[in-house]
DNA sequence: ATCGCTCTGTTCGCCAACGCACATAACCAC
DNA sequence: GTGGTTATGTGCGTTGGCGAACAGAGCGAT
């Protein structure tokens, strides 16, 4: 069984293991571990201690903040493109909110001792970490900025095209009640948005089952702030990145 | 002048470079200019080039992101607890946000090469820095939970005091345009909040000045976010933090 | 002392999103 | 199939915050 989901998976289909040098890569390969991530489970908990970092490959993690009411906030996701678990080498080991997958799936998870002990090489890992931090702040600097400005409609298109760039197909498992308490908005508000979105022709639905049918116009009707978190990905983890100009005078390089 | 200056102000007045061992803060004291820091100037705009890194001490200053249509809304402020140029280390070099002054008054800038170079070295100062950018991040967080969930006037309180806390006095020199602007709410909705607050015996202000009268009042009055911001920074930023535990298996200590 | 600019106070209609309640419809397990 | 469970659709009334427009009041400059 192990051998069969090994088979189908390999650690590059994690995008920031895969900007990893070979030599990297195969120094901590096997170190990782293919877990299923199946939907629901929670990574950790507000103040909890990660025993892992996680890199996804089809599962989709979600930041969230449990305020005392209850009510839920997303912060970010993390999907392919990243990592879970940075607070683990920031120095705090642990933050305040909690994470938990929203689209089942697969990914590889490293001890967290090791995973400090790399990054604490100083070396392209390191740096690879930090790029992707600053990535992550931008999802949630982006992500403050579309709770205070934008309409519901805005938001869900943003956030299905941002699920979406991470998922192979064009279709999310997942329900409206499910993308509501991601967004923090009523599920009415969902089922309104989606209906119109329907009627529009840029997704199609059912029970669960979320259907992309025209990209573009889904970005047309999302805000800005879609587009501005895609960049800053793509600009701080291409390969091509400011990763060596950041080396220059680095005496770990 | 700039030494009539100079003996008022001490760089162990930001608490970053206080939390710093006194052989570092020696060590790079002579790198750290004293500058004002006017109430409005830019220090840098969204994907500019930042020449240094910023210590405020009596300033504080706004992170926040300007739409394509104009309006604004803050992501994180920076004051004595912090350091403004985090991109500089995270590899980024640039981030999408722009910072600006709020609260003028002065602080101390260090040539970004040269804080590149200090960060690099992989010791003390690297691992302050990385504390302090989960701290932003979980201000940044919370941010974004407020926007979705809280009232303005919870919102307002929370800005409030989290202002106050960097600050010597109970005084802050501002606008309602300016916090409205910082919230990105409208100006009225602060009028009418601020008079409430008035109303309550909370605050007391005049034309561009606004006195905080009950500082536990204000905090009931506060939503959640408030203490989640303060707690986390102090638990990240006190001196007796994680920082050694964090140290522990590093090579560079 | 006065003028003029800027900041603050107040009103109005408006609308997006909320909270609640309940109807219908799809899917799953048996 | 059929029944139970869970997801989605819809219709209220309510409300917090928005946008615009303007009146008054404070403060600084001259």
């Amino acid at each position: 069984m192990v051998a069969v989901i090994s088979s189908q998976h390999d650690p590059r289909q994690n995008r920031l293991l895969a900007a990893l040098s070979a030599e990297i890569l195969d120094q901590i390969t096997p170190h990782l571990e293919l877990v299923s991530m199946p939907l629901g489970e929670v990574l950790y908990e507000s103040g909890g201690q990660l025993q892992h970092v996680f890199f996804p490959i089809t599962a989709i993690i979600s930041l969230h903040y449990i305020m005392e009411n209850g009510a839920t906030a997303e912060i970010a996701g993390v999907g392919n493109e990243g990592v879970l678990g940075i607070s683990l080498f920031m120095g705090g080991n642990t933050t305040t909110s909690r994470a938990a997958v929203y689209t089942g799936g697969h990914g590889y998870r490293m001890k967290a001792r090791l995973m400090v002990e790399e990054f604490n090489r100083g070396g392209p890992m390191m740096r690879l970490m930090l790029r992707y931090t600053q990535a992550l702040m931008t999802q949630m600097c982006q992500t403050a900025v579309c709770n205070r400005h934008h309409s519901v409609e805005q938001q869900l298109c943003r956030w299905l095209l941002l699920t979406l760039d991470r998922l192979p197909s064009n279709e999310l498992i997942m329900t409206q009640e499910l993308i509501s308490s991601m967004l923090g908005v009523r599920r009415e508000g969902i089922t309104e948005t989606a209906g119109n979105l329907q009627r529009l022709g840029l997704i199609s639905y059912r029970r669960g089952h979320i259907t992309v049918l025209d990209r573009s116009g889904l970005e047309s009707h999302a805000c800005e702030c879609y587009l501005v978190v895609k960049n800053e990905f793509h600009r701080l983890l291409s390969e091509t990145s400011a990763a060596n100009k950041f080396a220059t005078g680095n005496k770990f390089s």
